[in-house]
DNA sequence: GGCTTGCGAAAGAAAAACTGATGGAAGGTT
DNA sequence: AACCTTCCATCAGTTTTTCTTTCGCAAGCC
């Protein structure tokens, strides 16, 4: 294969031939128009001919461009092509979801329900497992993660940004609970501590609550119960085991059915939003585009 | 057309299911062997699927990878061929070269004329100007410049990095040179200065020389000869009218024939080589390549 | 067991692509 | 005709991508 011109240009080529415009096919790119003007010069320049005559303020195609544009189409379209069989050979296959243990049981689970419930026969696989996934090798075709930063090279969408909010068992409140007067009068060992691990430094805290709603107080977490996971921490407070900072995409379904109550408005948001990440091609999959869709509402469960 | 997957990706995946190692792919390719590496990943992992399986120092590719490779050969042979059909439709027409001023007469011309010796029918047309010229639009097939750096987006190749040194004419010589005591005791007015013009400061001058060959002489401008074009200063010192700091490329015919002589072993480099430029693909021309050929060897004339 | 070859990872450097601002030419409008 | 709008060109500055360099590791090969 002998010097090739340079590929990049050629699409843009190809585009700009076809739309008739630089600023059409700048929009169908996604770039700006003066992109598209300068990947056409490198173009023009790099065959040593103009493609497209300029006059004033519109372009007509060269006898050369003209004569070249049908095979850039083709080929790109096989390009395209290749895409589309990758996706055939993978299309009977399971979908492979991959979340991390925090979000599998009480907010992954429900969504997948719903979704089931009205695919019953989609075959979904799910891994539990921490950041980070090697998407390829494991064959998985979308990765939820907490924060934006992971996987660069994938195609991301953000999910939901969190916040956490004090919760407990309402029997709990009963018999603790001191009238008005909040949480700000409750023993040390009542509050339930959350510990996202080494890897998650950007966990709101209950100092950090305090502070967001007015406060100062800073319970001592070495007199309340400590939790390594923040879905754990949800459900010790469905136990009646203290007051936890619940997720509220975690806490949703049992204060909604009375299993927990909401001890006050104030919530802080997570640091950073649960996103999904795949291949860019499999986001073209219809079932993981219909997966990511369903996630991406904040969908209720039951 | 929808999502492409990354087109420079698709031509490193290309080149290295051919070669069968990422490394003889790179020498292809002209890169290192960790570049073709993470442009396989890349598109690896755009397709969420592995091309080729790594084992220990070699690669084999996969289903996935063997079942795509005839596609990517085939799209790229077709832009490799669009390249082939630009130069095809130009192929009957005539060779242009566009050279600086100073080029014309005393370089390249007794050049072309070794070439129109071997080649009579082949046409050629010579444009004299200066930089910036526009070879797209003035349909230039080869541009001969001053510097390295004019055209920062066409093909470049180094043909002669040139330097001055003293010459006069035999009888000048006789007349007003004084035995050995060389070019330190002569009149002022016997110098002939070259003033290359506004665009370009780097030419040696008399000052210059002298302290190349260990003196510290710096002639009067005002009180010698001045001339506006390197090779007119040549052809000055041949007429007699003074001692020149001539170009060795213009004045090497002069000298082998008599009609100058050089004053002195020591010559100075000029700022920067001649450099001949042209689109990439023109490089393929066999006409233009052959030209490079000829010009690029210091091709003695007559 | 040493030696060589080839791929992978990571950090920094180099190159390419893109943006946003500005200016100009053509066509349409009042 | 003057004005407005659209669209492309150009430029400088920035961002993003790509590449190089260096190192490490795993296999084959004396």
């Amino acid at each position: 294969m002998e010097r090739l011109p340079p590929l990049n240009a050629i699409r843009a080529f190809e585009v700009a031939a076809r739309a008739g415009s630089f600023t059409l096919a700048a929009a169908e790119l996604g770039v700006s128009s003066a992109a598209v003007s300068q990947q056409i010069r490198n173009l023009e320049t790099w065959f040593g001919k103009q493609l497209f005559v300029r006059s004033g303020n519109r372009i007509v195609l060269t006898d050369a461009g003209h004569a070249i544009y049908p095979q850039t189409a083709r080929a790109l379209g096989d390009i395209a092509a290749i895409g589309r069989r990758m996706l055939d050979g993978s299309l009977r296959t399971r979908l492979v979801v991959s979340v991390p243990f925090s979000l599998a049981e009480l907010w992954l689970a429900p969504r997948l329900a719903v979704l089931l419930d009205a695919f019953p026969q989609m075959a979904i696989d799910v891994r539990v497992e921490d950041d980070p996934v090697d998407l390829v090798r494991q064959n998985v075709d979308l990765r939820i993660s907490y924060g934006d930063y992971h996987y660069p090279a994938l195609r991301m969408v953000r999910l939901v940004h969190d916040e956490v909010l004090p919760v407990c068992a309402p029997e709990l409140w009963q018999r603790h609970g001191n009238g008005d007067s909040g949480l700000a009068e409750l023993h040390d060992s009542l509050f339930i501590h959350t510990n996202w691990g080494p890897n998650y430094a950007t966990h709101p805290t209950w100092a950090d609550w305090f502070a967001a709603s007015g406060g100062n107080r800073s319970p001592d977490p070495s007199q309340g119960r400590r939790v390594g996971l923040s879905s754990l921490a949800v459900a010790s407070a469905r136990l009646g085991l203290g007051i936890a900072l619940g997720q509220r995409v975690m806490a949703r379904a049992d204060l909604e059915a009375g299993r927990l109550i909401a001890l006050s408005p104030v919530s802080v948001r997570l640091g950073h939003p649960y996103c999904a990440f795949m291949p860019p091609l499999k986001a073209e999959r219809a079932d993981v585009a219909g997966l990511v869709e369903l996630l991406s509402k904040t969908a209720p469960s039951t």
